[in-house]
DNA sequence: TCAAAAATGTAGCCTTGGCAACAAAATTGA
DNA sequence: TCAATTTTGTTGCCAAGGCTACATTTTTGA
């Protein structure tokens, strides 16, 4: 037949082919929907970071300026600016030429929710047993990645094998 | 440093800020890692989504193709098109005009190697005691930011909690 | 006070990864 | 065989996030 390479030739390393072509069509969808997801997760991540890094100054230096962003986000200042401009539109941040950036109500939510979730994965990944170095520079990656369920399942770990409060 | 947050207006809420001034430099280039360590991660991302989904075709249908892929990405045609044409410049894929897509030993090597890595995070979140639905979301967008140390803490956990080759 | 330094803003460029719309090739089925 | 359908390719558009280079404003310190 001519349908040539879309029948594989011959058929060598297809031996699951026939046993089930009915359930493939929902594979599809679930692993379509899994990637959407993680595109989702991916467009909201940075403005995660930022504003939390934004409540992390203004904890620590009663403000955030673009000189302390770009040194901690470790981007130029023209990218911060940037992404300051995103997080303002999107209603996240206020800030005024050459003055100091600060949260908006809902940035500072943000912010918090993040900052949770970001240290229940911290210290989940440390009571695992893994290195605090190390245990940070995957959390920073992995909380965004976190549904609510599996956040809720990284809780109760903890409350069985972490002494309390450790850091 | 001289600089001017020292001034921060009036210090109304930097409590802690006095207390330990040395070791801010340090945490300045640690967070500017993590985040840099995540850029590096983000960029491989798409490249191993696709080597994995290409691998996981030829595993079932003896060959990878655009439409396919598109199907089982959630993008559409001329997003795959313009990413393979990316993997190809890179090594990973071979493909030709109207013809199906084929993996180098390169990017075999790099399926396997997210493949094995995927199924131990998945496995890991449900042996947690998240659902395999939620695992399934979860796992596709973690499995880029584990370590490898991370990763040897998943296996071990799997180890001891789970009744060895369950699905 | 005021020049130098630091911080911030802006412009232009790049790559990635989306999309729709249209063009062309391949496959199918009568 | 050959027209309709499906698949693939191409083009042009867009936004996000990077960068450098240059312009402007603020701050610093002599």
């Amino acid at each position: 037949m001519k349908k040539s390479e879309s029948q594989v030739t011959q058929k060598p390393a297809e031996p699951s082919k026939s046993l089930r072509p009915r359930k493939k069509a929902l594979l599809d969808l679930d692993r379509a929907a899994a990637f959407e997801y993680v595109r989702q997760a991916h467009q909201e991540e940075t403005a995660q970071d930022y504003v939390e890094m934004i409540a992390d100054l203004i904890a620590q230096h009663g403000e955030a300026r673009v000189v302390d962003l770009a040194k901690n986000m470790g981007v130029s200042h023209a990218t911060i600016n940037k992404t300051i401009a995103r997080l303002n539109r999107d209603g996240l941040v206020v800030n005024r030429p050459y003055r100091a950036i600060f949260l908006t109500p809902e940035g500072e939510s943000m912010a918090r929710d993040c900052k949770a979730r970001h240290d229940i994965v911290f210290r989940f990944l440390c009571a695992l047993g893994v290195k605090p170095a190390t245990a940070h520079l995957d959390a920073e990656g992995v909380e965004h990645h976190i549904s609510p369920e599996t956040l809720k399942a990284f809780e109760r770990f903890l409350k069985k094998n972490a002494p309390a409060g450790n850091t």
